[in-house]
DNA sequence: AAGGGAGGCAACCGCGTAGTA
DNA sequence: CTACTACGCGGTTGCCTCCCT
């Protein structure tokens, strides 16, 4: 079967095979998948990831299942048209909590961290790295306490921080980028809507 | 019209943490 | 207290699409 695909895809490393013999699958989810995954949860519940990998009967890891679902299969995930409202208080969380993405999620009801994440990478990150020259000066010459930010913990396990942490937002030129939802679809596209409002409640 | 580069995003990997035996 | 397991999180990778030349 195709895989469902609107955009890009993650690694590829699926081995066409292998995975009749049983070995854990990877790469793209196949729609069949997702419907497989889709209904288990319907009718059990999150959770228990590794157990869902196995009794649903998919050839995944509980990890994979687990992002799958959160990230994409999950009714009440928006995607895509993220609002300059939501922009601007990704950057305000972004300065206060630094990149705990799954924190800045929560304040935004049906974003993914995932999204959140490759959201900055993609759009504000950019914008950072670009930053006006008089900027750039100020930020070479050494302006560890720049502007107050803090970036509180700094990337928790002393992982690589970005540069980009060092800009303030609100001296950073930046645009706030407008998308169009045009080309997103939701769940709702993929899955008949009375299986979303049938016999279940919203998970 | 074709080719190449950049952008966008789904998914994997590795590590940290919490829960349990 | 220790070991093990499962889960959650952040970083990274790699494919696809778009856009520019």
């Amino acid at each position: 079967m195709e895989t469902m695909k609107k955009k890009g895809r993650g690694k590829a490393t699926i081995t066409s095979q292998k995975e009749e013999e049983g070995t854990v699958r990877k790469g793209p989810w196949t729609m069949e998948e997702d419907f497989i995954l889709f209904n288990y949860i319907l009718n059990h519940g999150e959770g228990l990831w590794n157990s869902v990998a196995k009794a649903s009967g998919l050839k995944r890891t509980g990890k994979s299942c687990r992002l799958r679902w959160l990230n994409y299969l999950r009714p009440d995930v928006r995607r895509g048209n993220i609002t300059a409202e939501e922009q601007l208080l990704i950057i305000q969380l972004h300065a206060k909590l630094g990149n705990r993405w799954s924190k800045i999620a929560k304040h935004l009801p049906g974003r993914t961290d995932n999204e959140i994440k490759n959201f900055w990478r993609t759009k504000i990150q950019r914008h950072m790295k670009v930053p006006p020259k008089n900027m750039m000066h100020q930020h070479c010459s050494g302006n560890s306490q720049s502007s107050g930010m803090t970036t509180t913990d700094q990337g928790s396990s002393g992982k690589a921080i970005d540069m980009a942490e060092s800009f303030s937002p609100a001296t950073t030129t930046f645009n706030v980028v407008e998308q169009s939802n045009e080309n997103y679809w939701n769940v709702e596209d993929l899955w008949p809507v009375h299986l979303l409002n049938g016999d279940h409640h919203v998970i």
